[in-house]
DNA sequence: TACATATTGGAGTGTACGCTCCAGTTCTGC
DNA sequence: GCAGAACTGGAGCGTACACTCCAATATGTA
């Protein structure tokens, strides 16, 4: 919707104050006003640039998530454990980003545009999971290793929600207990 | 809070209603406004009777998940794939407050009082899951039948999820995936 | 019956918030 | 330097919603 350097820039301040206030005062924070005031912004201009609140907040999520990718560029160099070991650090890391991810989650339950956007991100996920397994395991079917890898990513979002509410929760134990045996006696990550 | 006959009816047409609501419109459907016109019921009385809205909703809630409970009298003649098999029919089933369950979680992430509420729901699930799994496997110690069990329903809950969104997804065979060998070679449930 | 207490309805309060509108201004390409 | 499109701020709109207040009434008890 930018085309103007101006706009863009504009833009750049509005996404990193919903990334400030995200981060610091979680999903609540994040008003229309507050961003507007903290981005020094007036709410036209936000919607000159934005269709809604909602896109910037998953753009600031998406973005997030992609800074813990083990693999940016895609090289197929990633294995089970460094995904999943991603996956824990992006829940259990100092960034409270994670809480909205799974709560965007939740709202994808009854909001049927949010659930679009939940449910691509995550296949992409199993993708890389389901593409890491088989090349652990070649000998697995690309169906058995896409089961695996969706009962995989279930698991550690459950786990991540029992470790955002219960700061005692050793997310990391159990997620490493998800690892096939011959990780796990490798001893890899 | 009821004390006289009258006020406990008033307490069950407004969980009615609430149930209703939750059931036909989801969590959206469900303001005060709502559930007092539908019990016919002013807006003092029901706050005469509960403290907040959220009170009906939970107490809606945890009755609709008490009610596949395959052992609810406590007596331990559950198994693993019985517990796995009711909550897989409470997530999958008709009633759409399995939605509702999850969004609530979700709040949980951010709002204290939520997040006690669901913790304390959730270690009692834990806790009939490690129980179930260690009456299968005595073998197994209290420490680890818990981790099982901390893992099993966490892969459940994020299983749910996707099968909440995605409609395609088939929940039970994935489920099914999570028992132990044994369990699933006898075919038990 | 008399009394204390519970119950009732629903108008009203306070607030929060996403988004629109639009007149004025900058920007960019030509 | 001109035209036209992009950009800007921010007042204000419309709405939604949880909850309070309170006078009137019903209920149970001694």
């Amino acid at each position: 919707m930018a085309r103007y350097r101006v706009g863009l820039e504009t833009r750049e301040r509005i996404l990193a104050a919903t990334r400030r206030l995200l981060s610091e005062q979680g999903i609540e924070g994040v008003t229309l006003k507050a961003i507007t005031a903290q981005a020094r912004v007036g709410a036209g201009s936000f919607y000159n640039l934005f269709d809604s609140k909602d896109d910037a907040v998953f753009e600031v999520v998406r973005e997030t998530i992609d800074a813990v990718d083990p693999d940016p560029a895609g090289a197929g160099t990633d294995t089970l454990a460094d995904l999943v070991d991603a996956f824990v650090a992006f829940m259990t890391g100092s960034s409270p980003i994670a809480r909205i991810y799974l709560q965007l989650a939740g709202r994808g339950l009854t909001d049927a545009a949010v659930a679009a956007r939940v449910l691509r991100s995550h296949r992409r996920r199993v993708e890389r999971f389901s593409d890491a397994w088989q090349r652990e395991d070649p000998s697995l079917s690309e169906a058995e290793a896409e089961l695996l890898a969706e009962t995989m990513l279930a698991a550690l979002t459950g786990l991540g929600m029992t470790a955002l509410m219960d700061p005692r929760f050793d997310m990391r134990a159990h997620a490493r207990r998800l690892l096939p045996e011959a990780a796990m006696v490798s001893g890899r990550g």
